[in-house]
DNA sequence: ACAACTATGTATAAGAC
DNA sequence: TGTCTTATACATAGTTG
């Protein structure tokens, strides 16, 4: 596509490379963002030059947190062990300190969500937390929205579930080679 | 490119829309390709539809492995002492106090966060914590805005993060086949 | 580096198999 | 879905500012 076709293969030049760089990173997003929108479908594209920082993308309408949404409800264990932690980890974080856990912008008709959680002698509410705590699908989309984050509390979980994922990340990668 | 020109909004049609799809992903992956020999990048693109399983590519002579690696030997160092600390701080002011972290708008006004933690022998200011939470959730806006990064600390938490994405995508790819 | 321009190579819409 | 064809829309090489 221009004047002239060219070889396939590393432009030496490292000014008119990075010039090639430019322009096709962008010829690239747009493509993506084409085919999001044509054919309802997710991207996540990530480009690095050698001399440029990184760079993500990924269409707006389509947040990222529903795209790993989608990756990590593909097991079932992994979900319910996700929970499990979760749970746990409001349960000391209630324990130790009268944390409020605000319930966000959700209505909460009280009929609903009346379930209980009893560990030692605390009782705690699920159905307050059950947004921000569920499982790290919500735990993600606070990573997505960061000016939803208005406590500590969530703040601690997200830490927690970067530092969970990293340790399987690590398993992970020894497994692979 | 066509016979015609199409709107920019999602085909109807499922069976045209899967079509499409098919179509233009070999088109993107194409691009991408040249893209990473012509400009010497590394490219990650994950693309699903509703459809059809996420697929991840990545150009055969620059394997994921070596791009992971990239990321987490760069400062590897730097990502654990970053990630205890964070972490450190985070525990010690839910346990010590309960206090409130102003979030996002920093009015740096009066004698700004007096409030101090002791831990051992030192001396944690709460400013400093708000900074590291500031940090955490910047995240996805410093991938957007690349240049905004002006510090190690930030880039070792937003590699935590692509990583930790990067890991979902993989373990995704394993499982679907 | 980015914007604009023009000529030309490419991707793809529509259609048939 | 995959493949082929053809006509057309689009992306971009080369170049200048």
């Amino acid at each position: 596509m221009g004047r002239k076709k060219i070889d396939l293969k590393t432009i030496e030049c490292p000014k008119e490379r990075s010039s090639k760089y430019s322009k096709r990173k962008k010829g690239l997003l747009k493509k993506a963002e084409e085919m999001a929108v044509l054919c309802d479908s997710d991207i996540i594209l990530l480009v690095f030059s050698p001399t440029s920082k990184p760079n993500l993308f990924y269409p707006h309408y389509r947040p990222l947190s529903r795209i790993l949404e989608k990756l990590s409800n593909m097991s079932e264990y992994e979900r319910e062990e996700r929970r499990a932690y979760t749970k746990k980890t409001l349960v000391k974080l209630l324990k130790n300190k009268n944390v409020e856990i605000p319930n966000e912008n959700h209505n909460h008709s009280s009929g609903r969500d009346e379930v209980q959680l009893q560990e030692d002698d605390k009782v705690i509410e699920l159905g307050e937390a059950r947004e921000l705590l569920d499982d790290n699908t919500s735990i993600l989309r606070n990573w997505q929205d960061p000016h939803r984050v208005d406590d500590l509390a969530k703040l601690t979980i997200m830490e927690d579930h970067l530092v969970s994922i990293l340790s399987l990340i690590k398993k992970a990668q020894i497994e692979q080679g």
